[in-house]
DNA sequence: TTTTATGCAAAGTATTTGCACGGGA
DNA sequence: TCCCGTGCAAATACTTTGCATAAAA
């Protein structure tokens, strides 16, 4: 089963409906690589569906979120974009150029080790952790060069 | 010299002008702890000068974060914040709560390993990274319990 | 048939810009 | 004095809400 059934399962198993809205906007999430805003996603699922509007995605967007389907990006340029959710914890390595993400498992125990002695060291107890990179992908650096 | 007059100095040697709404603005942020987004720069700064115009707020934060004297602080519930910066890279642990932040030296020497396997890897020039700490600071676990 | 979801329009926030005046150097 | 910086007001951008209609189950 393709990420997009999957994701329209999920809604349908959580109580949303399943509607041509939200189905065209998950479809676009659901095969990006790159980071999206609400308004990209709005001019990419119009392609296939015209009437959609930006409120929908809007809304859509807010119960993909809180169904951990979708996670959101934070850039140094602004933090309103999106990005499909992988099960199980990962890390994110941005193209600052083009916006793809590519996931990655982080070095899981040497940042659990790390998080145990800040944790100890600050007295704080550590809930969640991020860990972002930010650089260009191999198709930005041949384009630059 | 403390911190105010350090970016006082800074400010002026690169070009721009010490003002009285500058020197609030500077002040506040240079003084506080915690996470602090431009309103609530603006109410703190009012305080001890009135007349202070939240436009000015918002060019004043501009500037700071473009001599690297601030730094944006991504949250899950928005970005629009931001904290005074240490020189050198700096790693954050925010209080969800509280807003409070710590800074630490991340454990470089692990975390330039794991960028440099990543880099290779995905064949991504890396050029910056975040690693954030989300949790509860001492004060905040104790006003739960 | 019943209830949820949609899209429009409007309202609400957040941030930026234009401009005449005021204050730093 | 000269020019940069200020605060107000307005403009813009972004996001959420109200509501009548349309569509899912």
């Amino acid at each position: 089963m393709n990420k997009t059934d999957e994701w329209l399962e999920c809604l349908q198993s959580n109580g949303y409906r399943i509607t041509a809205p939200r189905r065209v906007v998950i479809e676009t999430m659901a095969q990006s690589q790159h980071v999206l805003n609400p308004f990209d996603v709005y001019e990419q699922a119009r392609q296939r569906y015209p009437r959609l509007g930006l409120v929908t995605v809007y809304r859509t967007l807010e119960k993909l979120e809180e169904l951990h389907l979708i996670q959101r990006v934070h850039q140094p340029g602004g933090c309103q974009a999106f990005i499909g959710a992988f099960s199980g914890h990962q890390h994110l390595l941005i193209c600052v150029k083009c916006g793809r993400v590519e996931f990655f498992e982080g070095d899981e125990n040497g940042i659990a080790e790390l998080i145990d002695t800040i944790s100890k060291k600050s007295g704080y107890k550590v809930k969640e952790h991020w860990l972002q990179l930010f650089g260009l992908c191999n198709q930005c650096q041949a384009e630059i060069a």
